[in-house]
DNA sequence: ACCACAATACCCTAAAAGGGGGATAAAAAT
DNA sequence: ATTTTTATCCCCCTTTTAGGGTATTGTGGT
């Protein structure tokens, strides 16, 4: 049984192009091409694709918002987003709401059938860029500083920021409130903050707990 | 003038298998191949490599220590680490710590060589699997519910959220504290919390803010 | 005209947290 | 052997939050 294949694109050119790009090959089957994504949830209910090549700039509905109504209905189909721009904004944004692989245009053409065959075996193809874009995003995510808390110390804070007041601290360490307080004053002569909001805040987004 | 590109990996056979697949081709040098990475800031230093290879798992320093090392003196050579796990603990701690690449040694005979390129242009090579974990962690970055707060309750959670106390709130508002406190009332209410962490560890948490 | 809602403001009381001390015992570092 | 750090506990007093009300205004919808 042939792999289903369903494209989005407005651009008529390059959606015929890699209709007859992937026509090539009778491993693929392409189920239809579409140059918005209107009707996105009804097309992919009949058609039931096994990956979904969904262009981000579309008129109508984008090609993220797409994404979000076929998840609802469809966690199974590969999808493989295409876009001109390798901003953060889009990229994320595709990607959290349920994309499997993200190519710019420009790689597209080489790239396609290798991606499809990536999503395909549980891969996620990304053009380089891309990549390395994301990894970047998380190196950024871990600028960490070093306050110096004791064990204890980071265990109460850990605490602290998930919601719990000093009195549940006291008694799931079975300490008492005394104690919770005088580390807390140190936690907060560490961090360098005068509150339980600001100690939070600080250690959620420097992600010390 | 060729690619310099230095080996870490503890497994001497695995590791003289690269070096020999990589002296195959003229335009790659390998400058040195070394079974730890004790020494790994010297040796950096003294044979500035374009390209490291670095395993993870090594006897003395662990590869993600020898990454953090690097990175302190030295943010232009591109590192690809080799793995025979793709668990997400190692990926991300390596990821967050500099490396540029993440491959699984099962992967790595057919895609070292195009991996290096991949690097020396700027993308970021991964083994299927690992791009894979990334993006469905990302994926899980955003659970979003929608607690119907009004915009000026989202304005004072955030506000509350990077450690402003009520007063503060009210004269950055302008308004009077009795009101802070009656859209906190109303913001616990609609978050169903019962205190300023609570508030704050689930706006953050959920990302509300 | 009436209703729902968001934003504003005030009152009272009790609970929780913050800031300043001081103190002790055990473990770790010097 | 001595000092430093860590974890533990207690006191006093002030400020901030939480929970319970009630009330006024303007806006948008019916």
């Amino acid at each position: 049984m042939p792999t289903k294949i369903l494209i989005y694109d407005d651009n008529t050119d390059l959606r015929e192009g890699i209709c007859h790009l992937l026509r090539l090959r009778e491993e693929y089957e392409v189920v239809g091409d579409f140059g918005d994504a209107r009707n996105v949830v009804r097309e992919v209910t009949e058609l039931k694709p096994d990956v979904i090549v969904m262009d981000i700039e579309m008129p109508g509905i984008t090609g993220v918002e797409a994404v979000k109504k076929i998840r609802a209905i469809d966690q199974s189909a590969q999808i493989i987003m295409l876009t001109v721009f390798d901003d953060q904004g889009h990229i994320f944004e595709a990607l959290q709401s349920g994309a499997n692989g993200y190519l710019l245009k420009r790689n597209a053409s080489d790239r396609l059938v290798q991606s499809i065959e990536e999503v395909l075996s549980g891969g996620a193809p990304m053009s380089p860029s891309i990549a390395r874009l994301i990894i970047s995003q998380m190196q950024f995510l871990k600028p960490q500083v070093n306050y110096q808390l004791s064990v204890r110390e980071k265990e109460i804070l850990k605490s602290l920021a998930t919601g719990n007041s000093f009195k549940l601290i006291a008694s799931d360490l079975q300490i008492s409130l005394e104690t919770v307080r005088t580390h807390i004053k140190r936690i907060y002569e560490k961090l360098q903050v005068h509150s339980q909001i600001e100690a939070v805040s600080k250690a959620l987004n420097e992600k010390l707990v």
